[in-house]
DNA sequence: GTCTATACCCAGATAGAC
DNA sequence: GTCTATCTGGGTATAGAC
């Protein structure tokens, strides 16, 4: 029943999966992602019934394209390390974001935990994605007993990056502690190599 | 003008306090904090005229408290080192109420980012606090030139640990992280000993 | 599939009696 | 200092014309 285009109801989650991350869900009234998308109010609710509805295709696309890009990241490095480096990377990357709004996943899911909203569960897919794909990294580098406990390290100090990051507009910072992260992951790096044998 | 007993206008404060961290400042409305008080909507403006006032309340009366506990800390713990491990340890104390709703700074300042609140600076002094005892202790510990890198390190990590508790609603991840911070502390706090000759 | 008009509710905020 | 009653605005959501 939709067009060949990926048109109006993908343009909506699209603009809404923005402003969610810009000023929050609760914040974002139908009003904002109308005129962002220049739909009229009324015509709104052609395409999705409730504001919770939006919410969870903005959760779903995001699922997916998080998925996608860990998939790509799985084929374009070579090695486990270069695949976590990669993730390490975003940070520096979308820098210029997290200092204004935070990390996406992070900020949706602490809103939506004290909003005691129902798609919260949902949203913590986004970071058992990462945990779990970050985790198979390091069992791959020879961590099968503390594969997770690496990842969850790993997301955790991502977090308090972003928050910081957020906190004190402050650029130079992330650099610094991407860096250290850099050389937290090394010697578990190394190690994926002197565990060959069993 | 007020009265000898700390009253109504006291408790607005720290009942309102409370339901900012639970359910978070947008979220929570005046009939929310009049019901906690047990008072009439109409009668709550006597009190307060805005409620950016209350919410300026709030961050005053956390800020007054914050700087208490460090006063404490740093009168009945007698060395740096352990004013810093009792900083990490609050982590454990709180775990409960982190576990259900984060960080009451970290989820604060994020909230008001989103929001382009203009008392987000103010929430923001909260960090500040934390930020610049943490680096006094690191100075007095010897490190006087990355002392600030090593409060905003161990900030970051603890907005992390803060941030992740809460999305899994994980007690383990919380004490297996806060032993990691010590071990972290360890070399940290032996160098004050070594940097004691100038 | 898009629009206008509108119902409805809940929020912040005010007036004035007690 | 506390109450009830009320105004106003913005939000979600619906009805129905085009």
């Amino acid at each position: 029943m939709r067009n060949i285009n990926t048109s109006t109801r993908d343009r909506i989650i699209d603009l809404a999966d923005q402003l969610f991350y810009e000023r929050g869900f609760d914040h974002t009234s139908f009003a904002d992602i109308a005129a962002a998308v220049k739909l009229s109010r009324g015509n709104f609710y052609y395409h999705f019934k409730t504001k919770d509805e939006i919410l969870d295709a903005v959760i779903e696309r995001r699922i997916q394209k998080t998925q996608g890009m860990l998939d790509d990241w799985a084929t374009a490095a070579p090695t486990p390390i270069e695949r976590v480096v990669r993730f390490i990377r975003i940070m520096v990357m979308n820098g210029a974001k997290i200092r204004k709004h935070g990390c996406p996943v992070g900020t949706l899911c602490t809103e939506l935990a004290k909003l005691e909203h129902p798609s919260l569960s949902k949203a913590n897919q986004l970071f058992t994605l990462f945990r779990n794909w970050l985790a198979s990294q390091f069992t791959q580098m020879g961590h099968k007993r503390d594969a997770d406990s690496l990842a969850m390290h790993l997301l955790a100090r991502s977090q308090g990056i972003a928050t910081l990051a957020n906190a004190f507009d402050d650029e130079a910072f992330i650099h610094q502690e991407v860096e250290q992260l850099l050389q937290w992951l090394h010697p578990i790096s190394r190690s994926s190599r002197s565990s060959k044998g069993s």
